[in-house]
DNA sequence: CTAGGGTTAG
């Protein structure tokens, strides 16, 4: 009777009664520690869950087979391994070792702590497999990085005439997605309609997350824009599909939606907006995302800090990016990566080495990611010995190199000028090289002019990657550097019979916080006609103080005055012009462009920052260019 | 009275 009253209590206002009712009694039996212990799993108050537990057990009282699934789902929501694995002993003591309830619990639980092993011995062991038991150890291996062995368990499951239910269709829809095999997803998407579930509302969100992760944005948002109860989960899976996907601006405007309408955004959500503000590269957006977290509950998530630091190394500001790291207080190696990174792109190294081994000294251990992060800003600074003896240490530290790490090995050996390394490095590799690989060695062959090489690296890039206009243009500004006119005029024929285009360039300029974009040769800004006087002015100044125009960075033969024509009005110049026009002497401009910096503009930039004494921020297709007083950050190597 | 799922960072 108390216990139907305790139970009762499912309120959080409740809460508080249904202990008070509970410390009435002196001597509570199972049946009521069972409905206190519910009682606070239901309000995902797991912690207090797991000490009313613990407080059970010091009163003697025996668990039931209904109190361990309610303390073991505490444990995987806590991640609390130890705690669960002494339940577990717990669970063999009284006897529920076969509860099917109870090891389902057993498996999930296991699963949410990374120890899928462990939950396979304990599903292995089930007798009676219910669709649950199936559920929770397939959404186990696509939990833990392991979609295909989900996948594979799962055809198990078929052959054994066990049908799914909708839940079990969710975790085969993520495991799916992980996999990003939309086809198989939309025959998912079948089996939901013909099994009349088409109108169970947390399968749609699965099915908007699949197709919004496989690409098909618009068919996830025809699903988002039906869902009658849009809960926080959809519009996550909403802005996070458009984030993966470059569709940036969308998933900020839908974060924008969300915050307009009033609708609670969680840690999730933050992280995924921070994100898609990241691919924008809009310091002032940036600026808000991070006033919007310190303003929340959020301020302290790990997740969200580590998007912020990401965020603002890739906005322009890696100082900003510190200040986020510097406030946190336990750093994991994720936190102490994504720093490391921002550095790396900043061509940053000594700061990026500094903290390296900072976190060595307070024992946080290095992984793969970090060795980019550090490989990555020694090659963005030059750093090459110090890079090749990181990539040693690395592999004594017993991390395996991925195929990034040896692109930036070969980039490392490229700048040093030592391509015969590079090229012998690359056969000797346990790994098959891929398209990052041959493309650092064919724009080291293009800085160093070895044509040979270049030309071997851009046949293999032609064939992995054969619709990459960025290749040909490579490859054809190499055999320009090497005044090689005809062989310029071969790609460019066989880029026509390809039926591919140079790639147009355009630069995005932030001023007073609002982004223009300008393309190659663009007057259709309001303002245009003082732009290009501002742009003829720089380009008398340049001239006068002896710039001479590097024709190389043109893709086709033109005659000498097109050519300088051609490079001048290119889309970051035009930017910088408008940037100069527009904002106060001093500030700094801050320019995105979607394509790398090209030879001609890159000298240019240098010298106009020495000319207007500003510093010129330019994130290119993969790094930051910092442009101060006559030079950059990067050595002009990139 | 109990169990499984979907959205997140480098």
């Amino acid at each position: 009777m108390v216990t139907k009253l305790v139970n009762a209590c499912s309120n959080i206002g409740d809460i508080c009664y249904a202990r008070k009712i509970f410390e009435e009694f002196f001597e509570p039996d199972v049946f009521l520690w069972n409905a206190i212990v519910r009682c606070y799993s239901r309000h995902g108050l797991f912690a207090a869950t797991l000490a009313m537990y613990s407080r059970m057990q010091r009163a003697w009282v025996s668990p039931d087979s209904f109190t361990f699934p309610i303390v073991l789902k505490a444990c995987s929501a806590l991640a609390a391994l130890e705690m669960g694995k002494r339940v577990h002993g717990q669970v063999f003591r009284h006897g529920f070792g076969s509860d099917v309830f109870v090891q389902n619990g057993l498996v999930a639980f296991y699963a949410k702590c990374s120890q899928i092993r462990h939950a396979r011995i304990v599903f292995n062991g089930l007798c009676d497999k219910t669709i649950v038991s199936w559920t929770a150890i397939i959404s186990g291996y696509t939990q833990n990085g392991h979609p295909i062995e989900a996948l594979r368990i799962f055809s198990q499951m078929r052959k054994m005439n066990v049908k799914p239910d909708w839940i079990a269709l969710v975790s085969i829809l993520r495991a799916y997605t992980d996999i990003e095999d939309l086809e198989q997803g939309k025959s998912v998407h079948g089996c939901v309609i013909k099994m009349g579930l088409d109108l169970e509302p947390d399968l749609l969100i699965s099915l908007t997350a699949m197709y919004a992760k496989c690409g098909q944005v618009a068919v996830a948002r025809s699903f988002f824009d039906m869902m009658k109860v849009p809960n926080v989960i959809l519009w996550n899976a909403m802005i996070s599909g458009y984030a993966k996907n470059g569709y940036a601006e969308e998933a900020v405007d839908l974060f924008h939606d969300m915050v307009s309408k009033n609708i609670k955004a969680d840690a999730v959500t933050l992280s995924s907006s921070i994100l898609a503000c990241a691919q924008l590269g809009s310091l002032k957006l940036a600026r808000g995302m991070e006033d919007y977290v310190s303003r929340s509950e959020y301020r302290d998530d790990v997740f969200v800090s580590t998007a912020l630091i990401d965020m603002y190394a890739k906005c322009g500001s890696v100082d900003s990016a510190r200040v986020v790291f510097d406030r946190m207080l336990d750093k994991d190696v994720v936190v102490w990566s994504a720093m490391i990174v921002g550095y790396g792109l900043h061509g940053r190294a000594q700061e990026a080495i500094d903290l390296f081994h900072a976190m060595k000294q307070v024992g946080v251990c290095p992984n793969d990611v970090t060795f980019i992060g550090l490989l990555t800003a020694c090659n963005h600074s030059g750093l090459v010995e110090d890079g090749w003896q990181l990539f040693h240490c690395m592999r004594d530290s017993g991390i395996e190199p991925r195929h990034q790490h040896y692109a930036c090995v070969v980039d490392l050996l490229g700048r040093a000028g030592c391509l015969g390394q590079a090229f012998r490095f690359i056969m000797n590799m346990p790994i098959e090289p891929g398209i990052s690989i041959w493309g650092a060695l064919l724009s080291a062959s293009k800085i160093h002019r070895h044509v040979a090489l270049g030309e071997y690296a851009a046949e293999r890039l032609f064939f992995l990657d054969p619709y990459n206009t960025g290749h040909y243009v490579q490859l054809s500004n190499l055999y320009a550097a090497a005044r090689m006119w005809d062989q310029v005029a071969k790609v460019r024929v066989l880029m026509r019979e390809k039926g591919l285009n140079k790639d147009l360039g355009h630069s995005l300029i932030e001023v007073n916080g609002k982004l223009e974009a300008f393309r190659f040769g663009d007057k259709s800004h309001p303002r245009s006609k003082e732009i290009f006087e501002e742009l003829e002015q720089l380009e008398r100044r340049l001239k006068d103080a002896g710039f001479v125009p590097h024709r190389e960075s043109v893709l086709h033969d033109l005659n000498e005055e097109e050519t300088e024509e051609t490079l001048c009005n290119h889309s970051e110049r035009i930017a910088i012009a408008y940037g100069l026009i527009s904002t106060a002497p001093g500030t700094t401009l801050r320019i995105n462009k979607n394509l790398r910096a090209c030879v001609n503009c890159h000298a240019a930039t240098k010298l106009i920052s020495k000319l207007v004494k500003r510093e010129i921020v330019v994130r290119d297709a993969n790094r930051f260019h910092h442009f101060k007083d006559g030079s950059c950050s990067c050595g002009d190597y990139w």
